[in-house]
DNA sequence: ATGAAACATGAATCAGTATTCATGTATCCA
DNA sequence: TGGATACATGAATACTGATTCATGTTTCAT
């Protein structure tokens, strides 16, 4: 009943991780609601009560899951666009790094996407807070002449949804993705737009 | 048990489009593993046996809503387009009418993303055959010089990203929507891309 | 008008599953 | 090394909700 604190030795921290990693798979699997806590155990090969010493409910599990994947993928992003030298290049930097997380951890992705409904709060920040910081850096490119002049906000989501949706279609729903093709292509786009 | 057919009375069609618009804002509302059949039936105000009569299952229901949406919104933006002297007039227009077809119907447009998950088939024949009309117009507009070379498929799962993540962040989830702003920042990116 | 087909009803059935709890077993510090 | 704390177990609890069905009522072609 008490919001279990963490795990104070080994063992119990060697089994929240565990229970973790099987929720990762069987929620990215089957979905949160379709995925029962039993399931999750199982796949921990752990007893279904053990859950409760480390969770107080499915919906605290996966809001956690939910923040992993915004720790993650802010890292993968950050680490690929601290190297580029300007802002285009920036953008193909960090456009590759998340198709290449989407590839690596698919199930973390769909849970992402999940949470518009199971935890709405919870994807409103994730995307709001990711959309802060690229609105950050392209106002602070447009002051170094990196990029034209423009609405920052706007253009944060709208290079965000660019990049969920080529995950979806070229990575998730692909079966031999060309990820370094994708992100070519959609860079030139990204720099030049339609215009001929 | 068998698949219900269509009603064949008068009564009969009132009845099912009664269960249809209530399913429409219930599980728009709430969404569909958290919306029950009784919710959807008190909401059609008619007993919950009904609903069999006229629906083999929940998720038969579920993929007669997300099939209209994709009538809805083709027809919405196909209108919108139809008119457009060039192609980059038509991705405004069509950008324009998509957002508002969001801000006029969000049960619908929730139902669909909600989709990804209840009927992942649905979803993805959805996106995909959206997708290839919108490929399908941009190589024409290519062969007519109105937009530079490029590949078509990526570009239009971007183009449809783009619409998707303005549509959550400036209609969905914004309190004074300002739709046209919006777009003309969008296109501005669209046309020219980042470069400076 | 009338009877067969169509439709309406809601209690009962059936299948789950999140969460708790009483009863153990492991860990580890004093 | 003993015992207090931490952890493990899975059957039992408590509840929800999709689907069925036996029993009416309405519709409408004849």
């Amino acid at each position: 009943m008490d919001k279990p604190t963490l795990p104070k030795t080994k063992r119990g921290q060697a089994r929240r991780a565990q229970i973790l990693d099987a929720a990762e798979q069987v929620i990215g699997a089957r979905g949160f609601s379709a995925a029962s806590i039993a399931d999750i155990t199982r796949g921990a090969e752990t007893a279904l009560g053990t859950f409760y010493i480390y969770f107080a409910s499915k919906e605290e599990l996966f809001r956690e899951l939910v923040q992993e994947m915004g720790h993650a993928t802010r890292a993968q992003v950050a680490g690929a666009i601290a190297k580029a030298p300007d802002r285009l290049s920036a953008e193909r930097a960090g456009l590759e790094a998340f198709l290449r997380f989407v590839a690596a951890r698919p199930a973390l992705y769909r849970i992402v996407e999940e949470a518009r409904f199971a935890d709405p709060e919870a994807y409103q920040d994730y995307f709001s807070g990711f959309a802060e910081g690229y609105a950050t850096g392209l106002r602070e490119a447009e002051a170094r002449g990196e990029v034209s002049p423009g609405n920052a906000e706007v253009r944060a989501w709208a290079l965000m949804g660019m990049a969920k949706a080529l995950g979806d279609r070229f990575v998730l729903w692909d079966d031999a993705p060309d990820i370094e093709h994708v992100v070519a292509e959609a860079h030139r786009m990204i720099c030049r737009g339609l215009a001929p």
